[in-house]
DNA sequence: GTCTATATGTAGATAGAC
DNA sequence: GTCTATCTACATATAGAC
C-alpha cells in the first residue's frame, strides 16, 4: 500500500529484468541487484517471498513492455502486413544486446527448461503473447494456417538470434532480417 | 599414463556432459557429477585443474562425437544432398530430449554467452565444426553462397529446437523436420 | 591414484532492531 | 518500511593421509 515501497519494488524488478537477460536468471544473485539498486538484499523478501516470485515479476514486466511494442506496431502500421513487418525490426533496433545475449524470451526459456521446476512456464506466457498477436495478424490477412505461420515466424527469428549471438556476427542478422522480411511478403502479398 | 585413471576420466566427462545438458552447466555441481559416477568430488582435481576444464573437456568430446555423426552421414548416404538430408533427422532422432532441453550446442552456446569469460569461444567450436561440414555439402553441390546456406539451415534448426522446447511440441518437430527437408530440395535439386 | 576432511566463499532466506 | 546481522546450505577448491 505504500507509495515509496512501490518505487523500491520496481526498481527491484527492472534490475533483476537487466540482471537476467544479461548474466541468466540462475546466475544473478540477490547481491548483484542490490548492487545495482543500493537497495539492501534482506530488504528484498520485503517484496518478494522467494527469488522465483521476482522472476515472476520480471516476467509480467516483460509481457507488459512486450505488449506497448505490439501496441506500437499497431499504431505505427497500417495493415497486417505492414505490422508483422514493423515486428520484425526489434532484431536490428535490439542487435547488439542480441548479439551479447541472445533473446530474452528465448535464452529464458531455454535456462529455465533445464531446471525441474515449473519456472519454465512462467517464461512460456511471453512467447503466448507473441504467438497470439503474429497469428491475429496472419489471419487479418485471410490465411488459414495463421499459428502455423506465426511459430515458423518466431522459430527464424529465434534461430537468427542464437546463431548471432553464438558467432558475434552482426551482418549475418542484417542479411537475416531481410530474408524474413522477404518471406513475410511471399506469404501475404498475392 | 595410468589406464584406471582415464577410465575414470572419461566416466567424469562423460556424467558431466549428461549433466550440463540436461541441467545447465552453472547449475550442475561437483556434487552432481559424484553422485552420478561414484567418484568422489575431491578426486576430480586430480583428472581437471578447474570446473571450466570439465567443461573444456565436454566440449572436445562433443565435437568428437559430433564427427563421428557426420562421418556416419557420409558413409550412409551417396550424394551431398542426401547428406543433409540425412543430417537433418537428428531433429527427430532426438526428439525428447530436445523437447525436454534443447539443442546440447544451441543452449550451451546462449548459456556461456551471459558470463562475461572467454567460455563460450569454447562451446562455439562444435557450430563451426557442423558450419563448415554443411558448407561442403553445400559446395559439393555447386552453389556459390555455401557459406550463408550453411548458417541459414543451422538457424532453422536451432530455431525449431527452441521452439519446440518452449512449447513442448513434438508434431511441430515433425511438421518442421519436413519443412526443412524442402528447403533442402528447393536450394539442391535442379 | 584414490579418498576423506576441510578451507573459503557465497548463495537464498530469516530474525528482529529501529 | 528499512536495514543489519545472521542462519543454513552448498558451491569450488585444497591438503594431505593412505
Amino acid at each position: 500500500m505504500g507509495t515509496k515501497g512501490e518505487g523500491n519494488r520496481q526498481r527491484i524488478v527492472d534490475a533483476a529484468d537487466s540482471l537476467f537477460y544479461r548474466r541468466g536468471y540462475n546466475q544473478t544473485s540477490f547481491q548483484d541487484i542490490s548492487d545495482a539498486t543500493g537497495i539492501p538484499r534482506g530488504n528484498f523478501y520485503y517484496y518478494f517471498k522467494t527469488k522465483d516470485e521476482i522472476l515472476e515479476a520480471v516476467v509480467s514486466s516483460r509481457i507488459t513492455d512486450l505488449s506497448t511494442m505490439l501496441a506500437r506496431c499497431e499504431s505505427e502500421a497500417e495493415g497486417a502486413r505492414e505490422r508483422l513487418l514493423l515486428f520484425t525490426d526489434m532484431l536490428e533496433v535490439n542487435r547488439d544486446d542480441v548479439i551479447k545475449s541472445g533473446c530474452p524470451i528465448g535464452t529464458l526459456s531455454s535456462e529455465l527448461a533445464k531446471d525441474e521446476s515449473t519456472l519454465q512456464e512462467k517464461s512460456r506466457q511471453a512467447f503466448i503473447l507473441l504467438r497470439h498477436w503474429l497469428k491475429d495478424q496472419f489471419s487479418a490477412l485471410g490465411l488459414e494456417n495463421a499459428d502455423d505461420l506465426s511459430v515458423d515466424l518466431l522459430a527464424k527469428m529465434q534461430g537468427v538470434t542464437v546463431m548471432a549471438c553464438a558467432f558475434k556476427d552482426v551482418d549475418y542478422i542484417k542479411r537475416s532480417h531481410i530474408e524474413i522480411k522477404d518471406w513475410i511478403n511471399s506469404k501475404t502479398l498475392n
